[in-house]
This record gives structure tokens, C-alpha cells and sequence, in this order.
RNA sequence: GCCGGAGUGGCGGAAUGGCAGACGCGGCGGACUCAAAAUCCGCUGUCCCUGGCGGACUUGAGGGUUCGAGUCCCUCCUCCGGUACCA
């Protein structure tokens, strides 16, 4: 008997089922289809840990089991290539992107070939290959045509020692994260994509998905939907006499008559025309110094304390026709809203501590639950009854914000809005490792489209951005000059790049029919493979790339492409792996686990095998190399029974094992197969483990089980097999079982009667506490079951002659006396 | 602050309202061995009784519903993740 040499078995089994094609998605259109997907990898320069098998592994299971019931799966693999890293990667060593991506890819397939991921490689995509972002372009054209794209002048963090733009995050404290340097704003024309359009069907379509609630309650957030009411206030510049509209946007109405300042943006587009002569110095100087500083430094700044300046203006309130001073301040945000609020202190905690600095009036009007809470000290920000708000006193705040927008409506200053707090979805990036956005600029004809795909990125040597805040790409004059394909006069190229992101939001239609060279997708696969069952990666990409590509599959539904308006309709989110240390696995900490480490030690099943077991799908764990050395250790369990049984002599039957064996044997199958399909992966391999201990234990007797013993061996391996591949692969083969392979076996199930046993035992109490214990058919009626529990010795001695008040029998568990 | 999730042995974790702690790790004891590794067998929540049999306690804290609560309801505490001047 030879022992159990995993590398021995990895090496004889790769071939074979490569030669197999085993793992080639399936064609029979009479089969129902099953997608399963994993995110898209970015593939950086680290390659894989063994955190990321936490979900390719998963996925892998389910897939495996899928074909063996009898689907025809799609699980296939692709790389999201385009993007920063690669590109500053590129810059320090001197290779070009496009060769980095290349090491880095070869990297990744190479692992998760390593841990034997069956996805079909025939279908692999790359989102930096022109074959693919030739297409990305064309759907940029498509929202574009569909006035879904447009360009607009932004405010970018600019790092001039770098010459980068940054991303808010990396210009936190107005300080570049790379250079520690003074960031600067610069205005750059970028290009958006109109999501702010579908915000309402984003927010509805989540009802209907079977996601994370998290994740959908992250998605209801970051859209941000609002109900209220906008309200024009009048504003007065009492130098000229000179009146302006100003509207502001409000979700209390209810609270207006408590009014006492208007605070504007110092980003407001009408902010010169509303200052006086006088304040007008401060307010400008103001207004820039706001500007100049990040989002994260002003919120950080006016959690500190609130700062404005007066504007010398006045406003005027439309409900009761108050003249209230109007400021400037940065506690209000451009962009959301009408960039200018109505300040009530006394039921608005930012407005109440603006108020309180700078010594304004602050008025009462809500009493939560008729009572007035005062206001000197704090802001009430709860519903009430209305006070101070002349004709709707009494009311409550429910009923006075509907009445109060109705009455605005009438009167004609106001009327009810709704609001959102997701923005456009910007999309241009100044930066040479993406895909060209396909758009040629005209004198005479402006933007337009360039059909003629794919725009291909040119070759560069020297692709390092430069101080002019414009893509690399805008140095090659001879791809940047061209014709327009309108009239076909001199134009010029657009030379921004698209962000990664939009790379994302069309892969999984892309994979329906990967080679497709004339179009996007072939419909008819598409119909037949999406929505994606199941779609899994890990909670970062909550908001981002699961809202971007929700809104590109609208838009195609829109565009008549897709009969489906939801890409993913299951989505699960896998915990991360730590380090043995608890913390997050990085290079920097030395605490990273590789698969191919693991692999080397203890093979490919031991790990997978692991990864299952060590805790629920979902949940944060840490790496222990003695948890893998267990499931190696079982593994090892497992060839032995199989090798020390497989030639057991059949001698003289033992109905009694027999009995157990075929009870153990259902209810393993039972539960491997309902686990795996709730995602319960470390109860799978727990019920596998139990099992493998019984047949252990009972292995000396394994020939009194007759045939069943090897029966049972046979649905224990088929069973086993997308978790432990080789092991049971090899073993099917040693025992002789029938079939080219394991993996074309059907899913074995179980008879209900197997589950059935000829005792139970059952337990009894006494006003809830065990006393006893009995063995019991389980076909004994309630009564009997009853009077045998009352008979116990310990029963009787504890009821002492007592009549029980009540007894509860619970069929086949316990017996509860009451007396 | 708000939203989402979670608190169970020494550790990872398991439990349709019905025997809490499955399975694994670690630990202890034993077998095998000259010895070690590997393997195999047994024990392993805490406390009490001399002890088998037994008894009490125990799922973050406190209340409640129930014959019976880790599980359902209320209040609170802690941790993790997300988000944060969105008017």
C-alpha cells in the first residue's frame, strides 16, 4: 500500500483532464445554463494569497457541482488590466504597461491553475487587449449618443511637483500623499456619464435582488435619495435695491418660520451679484481661500468650528416675509441641492452652532410632542407640533411639510422636489494606460464620435504625465492630429483615458461570447447565460463597480440590446483572510500566505479543503497553518480508510453496521449537498469529517457491510470531489469505480427512508431540566411515549407521588413533565 | 452621529424555539518506537460532592414572552465594516 503523495497525484491528473477539456463551458442548449462569476481581477504585481482562494475556491465548488447536476455551467476568468498601478509600476522600472500586465496576468492564471480553478480558459478576456476595449469605446459611444456622456469644466486637486491630478483621498489635508507638497486646484474639462438619470430606477431595481443587505443598504445611501421642497427666498442688495432669486432646497419645510440667516456656497455660481461693495473684498477672499482647500480639509476644518462672512445682502422669507442676513460659508456644499440653504438653529445642529459663533437670532417653532425642548444650548431636530408658524400652528411636522409645500406651490414660490445625492459618474482619466475615449473634437462639427473602432492607445516610450494637467496621450501629435469624421476637415484627438471602472461595467456580457469579433456580444448567448446566478468578490466594490455596471445594463436594456435590466441577481460577498497576526495580509507586515507555499506542504486539496472549512463564507478569519495541517492530516484519513478497506472480504452480513452505515451515508449526502448549496461550506467539510470517522472507526468490519461498504466509498468520493478533487479523482480510479472520471458522475442524492432510524433516544425533563434518558421507536405514539417517561425510576422519585400538571411530548426528541 | 453586521470553551467555529459547545485546532494521558516524527486509542466548558451514578452554573449585560430561549421581543454595553456638514 503506497501512502498518500498529493504532488504525486497533482501531477498525474492536471494532464489528464486538461487533454479532458474538462472544464469547457457546455453547449447543449437543451441544458439549463448556469453562470457563475468571480469580480474581475485587477492584477496587481503581488499575485495571489492565499485570501483571495477564499473566493475563487468557493465558486470553483459550486461550479463543480453544478455540472454534476446536470447544468451547463460558465465560469470563466479575465483581467481587469487596465490602470494606475500597472502605469506607475511602468514608469519606475522602464518596462511598458502592456508588458507588466502581461507578467502579472501570467502570474495569476498560473496560481489559480495551481489550485485547480475549473474555469474554462478558452473564454479568457483581457480589458486591455484592443478586441475588448474596442468595445468598451463603443458603448461609450452609445451612451453618448444617447446624451448619456457630456464634458464639463471641474475643479481637479492638482500636485504640481508630481504634475498629477489626485483623487480627493490622495490630496486629504490639501497635502499630496505621495510628495507631502502643497496641492493645488485646477480646472480641467472632464467627461461624465449622466447616472444621475437613472438614480430612481438604481434605487427601486435593488428590491428585487437577492444581495448582501448591506450592500444594498450602502447602495440606498450613496444614492441618497430625498423628498422636500424648494423654496425661493427673495435676496435684497440693499446698496442698489437690486432683487435676486434665490432658491434653496429644504427637506423641513416644516421648520421654515424658524428661519433666521440664508448661507450660500462659496462655490455659488450668483455669489458676486449677492454681496455688497462693501463686504465684497472679504467675501471673494473668503470664497477663494474655501476653494483652494479639499473637501476632506474644509469638512475636517468646520467639524472644528464653523466659519463665514456676511454679505452685506439680505434675504427674504416667503412664508412670513422676514428680512434675514445672508452669509457665505463652507459648512454648505456645492453640487448638492441649489448650493444655498435656509438656516433654522433651532432644529439644525450645524445651522444652531453658525448661529451660536456668530451671535444670530434663534427661533423656536417645532415642539416634539407639544412641548417646547428649548433651544439656547442645542438644536431639536426631532418631528413636532408647530409654534411661532402663524397660520399652520398646531399642525405637525408630517402634515405641515405636505400643507406648507402646497401653499408654496399656490402662492407660487416654492414647490415640492426631490433630490439625490449621487453625482455624475466621472469618467475621463489624464492618463496613458486606459482606453482612449473615441472622440474627435471639430471646430466646425465640436464632439464627435469616432465610429471607426478601436481608437487604439499608440505606442509610447515615454508615457509620464506632465505639468500641463493633460494626458500623456495629448504629446503624440501625429495620433492626436487628425480628420473629422463629419466633415472631414483637421480635428483633434480626445486624449483622456477611461477610468478602469467602465472597463467593469460590460465583462460579464462579454464572456457569453468572448471571440465575438463584429459585435459586442451574440444576443442569443446572451439571452441564454445572463443575468449572472451567481456573482461573488469581495464588500469593497459595494458602491462603485456594482452601481456602474447596474446602470450600463439599463442603459443597454434602454438601447433595446438586453431583455434583462439586472446583471447580477445573486450576489455574495467572501470574508477576508488575515494574517496569523489578526492583521490585514501586506508584503510590509511579512505576514502573507501564498497558495503556492501551501500547496507545496500540503497540496492542492488540503488547501482548498481549508479554505472551505476554517469558517462561514462570509466571515473575516485568520490564516492558521495548524487549521490546514488538520484538513491535510483528514486527508490522509481518508486515503487510508479507502486503501486499508478497498479489498475488504465479504464474510458473514451484519445487519446492525449495515443499518448505520446506510443511515450515515444519507445523512452525509443530505447534508454535503443542501451545505454546499446554502454556501455553508465549513459544515460540509464537518459533515464530510464525521462521516470519514465513523467508516474509520467501523474499518475493521468493513466487510460485514457487504456491497454497501463500497457503495458507500463511491458517493463519499463523488460527493467529495469539487472540494477535494485529486483525492477523489485518484481514489474512483483505484477502486475501480466506472466512468472516465469522477466528475462526470451525477450529484448522488439519498432515500428519505435511510434517514429513518429503528430507535431514537429520547430525553426527559422536568420543568425543563434533563433527568433522564430513553430509547424509543420512533413510530411510538405520543402516549406511550409518555407513560414510559413517567414510569423512569428517576421520574417517579423525582414526582414523589405528584400528578404532573403538564406533559409536552415533542416526537422523536423529548418529553417535558410539568408538575 | 447614522446605516449594516457580529458578540458562544484556551482558539476557529456548530446548533428548523427542543440534549449548547458538532467538526477542527490546541492541550493532557496512553499505545507503537532505542528515540523522535508520523500514526492510532482515550480525555478535554466551569464549579461542587471522596467517588462512579450525580448536582449546580454557563452563549456580552439586564429585563420579558414560553412548558422550554444562544435562537423571539425590549433596554443597554462592546467590537468590526461602511458613511459622514447632502440641509
Amino acid at each position: 500500500m503506497d501512502r498518500y503523495d498529493f504532488e504525486k497525484l497533482q501531477r498525474k491528473w492536471k494532464p489528464v483532464w486538461a487533454s479532458m477539456g474538462l472544464y469547457r463551458t457546455g453547449t447543449d442548449p437543451d441544458r439549463e445554463p448556469f453562470y457563475c462569476l468571480d469580480y474581475f481581477p485587477y492584477p496587481s504585481g503581488a499575485g495571489l494569497s492565499v485570501g483571495h482562494c477564499k473566493n475563487y475556491i468557493p465558486t470553483d465548488v459550486i461550479s463543480r457541482k453544478k455540472r454534476m447536476d446536470g447544468y451547463n455551467v460558465l465560469h470563466p476568468m479575465g483581467w481587469d488590466a487596465f490602470g494606475q498601478p500597472a502605469e506607475e509600476y511602468a514608469i519606475k522600472t522602464g518596462t511598458h504597461p502592456s508588458e507588466v500586465t502581461r507578467i502579472n496576468t501570467d502570474t495569476y492564471r498560473r496560481q489559480m491553475k495551481l489550485i485547480e480553478t475549473s474555469y474554462d480558459w478558452e473564454r479568457e478576456i483581457n480589458s486591455s487587449d484592443p478586441d475588448y476595449y474596442r468595445w468598451t469605446q463603443y458603448f461609450f459611444i452609445l451612451l453618448f449618443d444617447r446624451g448619456l456622456a457630456y464634458q464639463r469644466e471641474n475643479d481637479q486637486m492638482w500636485c504640481p511637483s508630481c504634475r498629477i491630478v489626485l483623487s480627493n483621498e490622495e490630496a486629504a489635508g490639501g497635502i499630496c500623499w505621495r510628495c507631502n507638497g502643497q496641492v493645488t486646484r485646477k480646472k480641467l474639462t472632464q467627461w461624465f456619464f449622466r447616472i444621475t438619470d437613472y438614480a430612481d430606477r438604481l434605487l427601486e431595481d435593488l428590491e428585487e435582488l437577492d444581495w448582501p443587505e448591506g450592500i444594498k443598504a450602502m447602495q440606498r445611501n450613496w444614492i441618497g435619495k430625498s423628498t422636500g421642497a424648494e423654496v425661493d427666498f427673495a435676496v435684497r442688495n440693499p446698496e442698489t435695491g437690486e432683487e435676486y432669486r434665490l432658491p434653496v432646497y429644504t427637506t423641513r419645510l416644516d421648520t421654515i418660520y424658524g428661519a433666521t440667516f440664508c448661507v450660500l456656497a462659496p462655490e455659488h455660481p450668483d455669489l458676486e451679484r449677492m454681496v455688497t461693495s462693501k463686504q465684497r473684498d472679504r467675501v471673494l477672499e473668503y470664497a477663494s481661500a474655501a476653494r483652494s482647500r479639499s473637501d476632506l480639509e474644509r469638512a475636517a476644518a468646520a467639524e472644528r468650528e464653523k466659519t463665514g462672512v456676511f454679505t452685506g445682502c439680505s434675504a427674504v422669507n416667503p412664508f412670513n416675509g422676514e428680512e434675514i442676513p445672508l452669509y457665505v460659508a463652507d459648512y454648505v456644499l456645492a453640487g448638492y441641492g441649489t448650493s444655498a440653504i435656509m438656516a433654522v438653529p433651532a432644529h439644525d445642529e450645524r445651522d444652531h452652532a453658525f448661529a451660536s459663533k456668530y451671535g444670530i437670532p434663534i427661533v423656536e417653532v417645532i415642539a416634539p410632542g407639544g412641548v417646547p425642548q428649548g433651544v439656547s444650548e442645542s438644536a431639536t431636530v426631532a418631528d413636532g407640533q408647530l409654534l411661532n408658524s402663524g397660520r399652520f400652528d398646531g399642525m405637525d411636522s408630517a402634515e405641515a411639510r405636505i400643507g406648507m409645500a402646497r401653499y408654496a406651490e399656490e402662492m407660487g414660490f416654492g414647490r415640492p422636489d426631490t433630490r439625490y445625492r449621487i453625482r455624475d459618474w466621472l469618467v475621463s482619466r489624464q492618463r496613458y494606460w486606459g482606453a482612449p475615449i473615441p472622440v474627435i473634437h471639430c471646430e466646425k462639427c465640436g464632439a464627435v464620435p469616432d465610429r471607426n473602432l478601436p481608437v487604439l492607445l499608440p505606442e509610447m516610450e515615454d508615457f509620464e504625465p506632465d505639468d500641463s494637467g493633460r494626458s500623456p496621450l495629448a504629446r503624440v501629435e501625429e495620433w492626436v492630429s487628425t480628420s473629422c469624421p463629419v466633415c472631414g476637415g483637421p480635428a483633434r484627438r480626445d486624449t483622456d483615458t477611461m477610468a478602469g471602472f467602465v472597463c467593469s461595467s460590460w465583462y460579464f456580457l462579454r464572456f457569453a461570447s468572448p471571440r465575438e469579433d463584429d459585435r459586442p456580444f451574440d444576443p442569443e448567448a446572451v439571452r441564454y447565460w445572463l443575468p449572472v446566478d451567481l456573482y461573488v468578490g469581495g464588500a469593497e466594490h459595494a458602491v462603485m463597480h456594482l452601481i456602474y455596471a447596474r446602470f450600463w445594463t439599463k442603459v443597454m436594456y434602454d438601447a433595446g440590446m438586453l431583455d434583462f435590466t439586472e446583471p447580477f441577481a445573486v450576489l455574495k460577498n467572501q470574508g477576508m483572510i488575515l494574517g496569523a497576526d489578526g492583521q490585514k495580509m501586506s508584503k510590509s507586515k511579512g505576514n502573507v500566505v501564498t497558495p503556492d507555499e501551501m500547496v507545496e506542504k500540503y497540496g492542492v486539496d488540503a488547501l482548498r479543503l481549508y479554505i472551505l472549512f476554517m469558517g462561514p463564507f462570509e466571515a473575516e478569519l485568520e490564516w492558521s497553518e495548524e487549521g490546514i495541517a488538520g484538513t491535510y492530516r483528514f486527508l490522509k484519513r481518508v486515503w487510508t480508510v479507502f486503501t486499508e478497506t478497498a479489498g475488504a472480504v465479504t464474510g458473514a452480513e451484519d445487519p446492525d453496521l449495515m443499518a448505520e452505515l446506510r443511515y450515515q451515508t444519507a445523512r452525509t449526502l443530505k447534508k454535503v449537498t443542501e451545505d454546499i448549496d446554502g454556501f455553508a461550506f465549513n459544515t460540509a467539510v464537518a459533515a464530510l469529517m464525521e462521516f470519514v470517522n465513523f467508516l474509520s472507526s467501523s474499518r475493521e468490519r468493513a466487510g460485514k457491510a457487504g456491497s454497501l461498504w463500497r457503495e458507500s466509498l463511491r458517493r463519499l468520493l463523488v460527493i467529495m470531489a469539487p472540494m477535494t478533487p485529486f483525492m477523489s479523482e485518484e481514489l474512483w480510479h483505484r477502486m475501480g469505480f466506472e466512468g472516465d472520471t469522477v466528475f462526470h458522475q451525477p450529484w448522488p442524492y439519498w432515500e428519505e427512508e435511510d434517514l429513518v432510524l429503528d430507535t431514537v433516544e429520547v430525553v426527559v425533563q422536568v420543568r425543563g431540566r434533563i433527568r433522564g434518558r430513553m430509547t424509543v421507536s420512533p413510530e411510538a405514539s405520543e402516549d406511550e411515549v409518555r407513560r414510559r417517561a413517567l414510569q423512569l425510576d428517576r421520574i417517579v422519585e423525582i414526582l414523589d407521588g405528584a400528578e404532573p400538571r403538564r406533559v409536552i411530548v415533542v416526537p422523536g426528541k423529548l418529553v417535558n413533565i410539568i408538575p
